[in-house]
RNA sequence: GGGCGUUUAGCUCAGUUGGUUCAGAGCACCUGCCUUACAAGCAGGUGGUCGCAGGUUCGACUCCUGCAACGCCCA
């Protein structure tokens, strides 16, 4: 093996290799029992960032364990064409050749995007291949592809003719800037900082006037009436009084309604229906014609002064102010903070906007999209996510999906401008179904994109055909996301899985965190935080920045990621390689085993490791049970980095580098047989080294049915033996390891140079123990570089000895001249304070009547342990620090 | 305005049903080491009243209430 782990051409030779064999790809007819996940699919034209990076290893992960499991794993892979988002960039290009869409026509600037999509397709796909993702390829699937395309549309007719999906004049959110209608989910609100405008209203028969608070004087161009709550007594007595509208001298009526509120502003609302969603309503409560004042750009327009026509709406509410206050009719202007919504894809404040948009009826399918969320058919990870997804479907309205943009599935509707019939069809449609007039219009906007997306668990698969692969993977078992699209994608899912399916698309949700950068800002391009993953790969390795993720991220929380966050798990990688490569340095020859060592040969260092590495194979299985990859991660840094390289390899040197042969083979043996363990644990989360020492090994070490020849992608995933599981063990085998720390502290403490050996006495506490320390004495020797280790309990205590005190243990090192005695008194009466404070907390507690009284017998009994085993402990520190002094 | 989350060592965070001094890990820091796998390393060590105030309990980082700060979601 390499001295250095070189990532870079390790994992790129390793992904091709997978690819060419095809193992990445799941065999609908096979036998096994099926796991599959769909990928959220990103952005067709999108570049790899830091969520990508934690969304796809924590998938990869489950695909993998699970492939090794003995499932049929299939991850679904495939991207999405992001309507608004993509239209956007390519009409950015556009804008910089001095063209735009609307020169090249629908079909020129659809063309132009397919191009675009073309270009930039293999580029999210590749970087999803360098983090290593173990997608079936093979798969792969596009929004807006044929298959895609088909379920889209018998989709939207399919609800069509359910009376599901509507066309309506309505009030949604308009991007100006985009130019198209957005859901509610796509209208992000932030605070800002606006003002509460006081116009005075005065009332066309001049007897005075009402005052009207808005944060929006700008639509009063547009105002149909001012409305107050009817059993508000300032105003009672002027219900049905007219106003003559400033600035445009229309004569409004004053109404009631009960949708005001007394307590806002000053009682009084100018309803503007074309403009504000509430007044929509009220609007259309009170029979009034909405009047529109604003058109798609923002601009001011309609039946209003010249002087604002053509004007842009921020510039217009200057121009207002600065009229009504030249009128006088400006009573004060408070500070107000509201929430405004903007363009989740540009930013853009959205404009309420009145204008004919398709709508999906939602509440019908919200029904049972609830009760498998309250019943836990499909369960939320971190749970709390139960909630909010239930509030919204309790709360839910209907989506509009209309979008006024030409990249995206074309609303399958024609309209006959013969008869004026409207039509949904899942083909396309060149005469009137009602008339027969070829005069058919298609309707003109898109889909919004949510709207294949909703689909996608199935519609990948072959739906509404019912295919083998359907049949094998569907349904899916988790959905590994961000919160950010829980109502965007994962509900929507859900709904429609039941609605067209009947079946649940997935039965858990896995969301987690968002990653951040070290200060916890949200990664983004316009503050310029972002970290490449691709960077961090070339420099550290996939693994390594798999890894850090998971040592890092806790379960559903937001994930800090700075500079050094990947040298966690770049240490990690180099620390397995050079454990690896250790233990292959020591075979000459290839081996061959076919067990384990039988059992009066282990050694206690041996029985410790096994039962440890069983211990960890258990606690791995249940973390990735229960999708929890990070402990699964934890876990396995912990076992391989402390248990296994700094006290089991150390432990063996002494076989590998002595001249027993058995010995050292059964050494062999077990390293072996933990480092393949290790490996296959940790291939689901490491997979490119885990992949390539299991080469290194295989040429080394054959043992029929653990580690055999080929990838380590199929080799069976670890399963626990309990009978190799001894606590009991483990705990005494603890106590040695104390014994060489604390004597290892000495020699610290003391600056005892390395080379200088010395001699260690115990003073057990009991014979029995006696028996057990001394049978580790070699193992104590070589950790803590001695001579010699004498177990006696009537030895007389050594004179300058360094001391130390564990479990009733009285230990010496004796180096003449080398210790301390300062140092040593010092260290002494640190411990005696430590161990006193400790016997006066249980004093305290045995000393509580109430204690003894209610607490269980056995809590009582260990505090009673305690108590004897540190006033032992007490005694011999004392006994120590009076013999020094 | 409503809801949710977070608050533990200088930093980033673990701590699963209340019970062993259960107050932990990594990084950083201090000391000593290029000990024939690894200096991306080894050995040892110093850091904390577990946000604040109450309450329940024999016993609270853990459960309850209130408050504060920060963050997110919804209106």
């Amino acid at each position: 093996m390499e001295k250095q782990y070189n990532p870079s051409i390790v994992e790129d030779r390793i992904y091709a290799e997978w690819l060419t064999k095809k193992y990445f790809h799941a065999n609908e007819n096979s036998a096994k029992p099926s796991y599959s996940i769909v990928i959220p699919p990103p952005n067709v034209t999108g570049i790899l960032h830091m969520g990508h990076a934690l969304n796809n290893t924590i998938q990869d992960i489950l695909i993998r364990f699970k492939r090794m499991d003995g499932y049929e794993s299939m991850w679904m892979p495939g991207t999405d064409h992001a309507g608004i988002a993509t239209q956007n960039v390519v009409e950015k290009k556009l804008a910089k050749e001095k063209r735009n869409r609307h020169q090249l026509g629908r079909e020129g600037f659809v063309s132009e995007v397919w191009k675009w999509k073309e270009e930039y397709h293999a580029t999210i796909s590749a970087q999803l291949k360098k983090l290593g993702s173990s997608c079936d390829w093979d798969r792969e699937r596009f929004t807006m592809d044929e298959g895609l395309s088909a379920s889209v549309r018998k989709v939207f007719v399919q609800l069509y003719k359910e009376g599901l999906v509507y066309r309506g004049k309505y009030i949604i959110n308009w991007c100006p800037r985009c130019h198209t209608a957005l859901s509610d989910e796509e209208a992000e609100h932030k605070e800002l900082e606006g003002g509460m405008h006081h116009f005075r209203y005065p009332f066309a028969d001049g007897s005075g006037f009402v005052v009207v608070a808005t944060t929006r004087p700008e639509t009063m161009l547009g105002d149909t009436a001012v409305a107050v709550n009817p059993k508000d007594p300032r105003y009672t007595a002027l219900i049905g009084k007219k106003i003559l509208l400033p600035l445009v001298n229309r004569e409004i009526p004053l109404i009631a309604d009960d949708f005001c509120d007394k307590e806002f502003g000053t009682g009084a609302v100018k309803v503007t229906p074309a403009h504000d969603p509430n007044d929509f309503q009220m609007g259309q409560r009170h029979n009034m014609t909405p009047i529109v004042i604003m058109d798609g750009y923002a601009k001011m327009c309609g039946d209003i002064p010249q002087k604002y026509i053509g004007v842009d709406r921020f510039e217009a509410r200057k121009m207002i102010i600065e009229d009504m206050t030249a009128l006088g009719l400006v009573e004060k202007i408070e500070k107000h903070t509201h929430s405004v919504g903007h363009c989740y894809r540009c930013a853009t404040v959205v404009e309420p906007y009145f204008s004919d948009q398709w709508f999906v009826r939602m509440k019908p399918l919200a029904e049972k999209a609830l009760t498998v969320a309250q019943n836990d058919e499909v369960t939320f990870h971190p749970q709390r996510w139960k909630k909010i997804y239930c509030d919204w479907m309790e709360n839910i309205r209907d989506w509009c999906i209309s979008r006024q943009i030409w990249w995206g599935h074309r609303i399958p509707v024609w309209y006959c401008d013969e008869c004026g019939h409207v039509m949904a069809s899942e083909t396309d449609l060149t005469k009137c179904e009602k008339c027969g007039s070829a005069k058919l219009r298609q309707d003109e906007d898109v889909l919004d994109t949510w709207f294949s997306s909703w689909l996608w668990p199935f519609s990948t698969m072959g739906w509404p055909e019912n295919t083998t692969a359907l049949q094998k993977f569907y349904p899916t078992n988790e959905l590994v996301t961000a919160p950010e699209i829980l109502f965007f994608w994962v509900a929507r899912m859900i709904m429609a899985g039941l609605h067209f399916t009947g079946k649940l698309p997935f039965t858990r949700v896995l969301l987690h965190g968002t990653v951040r950068d070290d200060s916890g800002r949200k990664m983004s391009k316009s503050l310029g935080n972002s970290v490449d993953p691709l960077g961090l790969i070339a420099e550290h390795g996939a693994d390594a920045l798999r890894f850090s993720l998971m040592m890092i991220t806790s379960q559903g929380a937001d994930v800090y990621w700075g500079k050094a966050s990947c040298e966690i798990g770049r240490n990690f990688a180099n620390k397995l390689w050079n454990a690896s490569r250790f233990l292959l340095s020591n075979v000459k020859e290839p081996m061959r085993f076919d067990s384990l060592p039988s059992s009066e040969v282990l050694k206690a260092e041996d029985r410790w490791i096994l039962s440890r590495l069983n211990s960890t194979i258990a606690s791995v299985r249940e973390s990735l049970d229960n999708i929890r990859t990070n402990d699964a991660a934890r876990t396995l840094y912990e076992f391989t980095w402390s248990d296994f390289c700094d006290w089991y390899i150390e432990a063996k040197k002494s076989d590998f580098y002595g001249e027993d042969e058995a010995a050292r083979n059964a050494a062999l043996s077990i390293c072996a047989h933990v480092l393949s363990n290790i490996l296959r644990l940790l291939h689901p989360l490491m997979p490119f080294i885990t992949e390539e020492i299991w080469q290194h090994l295989t040429e080394n070490i054959s043992w029929k049915g653990e580690i055999e020849k080929g990838t380590i992608m199929f080799t069976s995933f670890p399963k626990a033996d309990a009978a190799r599981i001894d606590t009991a063990y483990e705990e005494r085998f603890s106590m040695i390891k104390e014994i060489i720390v604390a004597l290892r502290t000495i020699r610290s403490e003391n600056n005892v140079p390395p080379d200088k050996k010395g001699t260690a006495l115990i003073i057990p506490v009991t014979d029995d123990d006696g028996k057990w320390i001394k049978s580790q004495a070699a193992l104590i020797n070589s950790f803590v570089r001695l001579d010699k280790t004498d177990v006696s309990r009537d030895a007389a205590k050594p004179a300058f000895a360094g001391q130390a005190v564990v479990k009733g243990h009285e230990l010496y090192i004796s180096l003449e001249g080398l210790i301390d005695m300062n140092k040593e008194i010092e260290r002494i009466t640190k411990e005696i304070d430590r161990v006193k404070g400790f016997v006066a907390s249980i004093e305290k507690k045995l000393s509580n009547e109430a204690f003894v009284a209610k607490a269980p017998a056995s809590v009582i009994e260990i505090e009673k342990e305690k108590m004897a085993n540190q006033k032992l402990n007490l005694e011999k520190l004392e006994q120590s620090l009076a013999a020094l002094k």
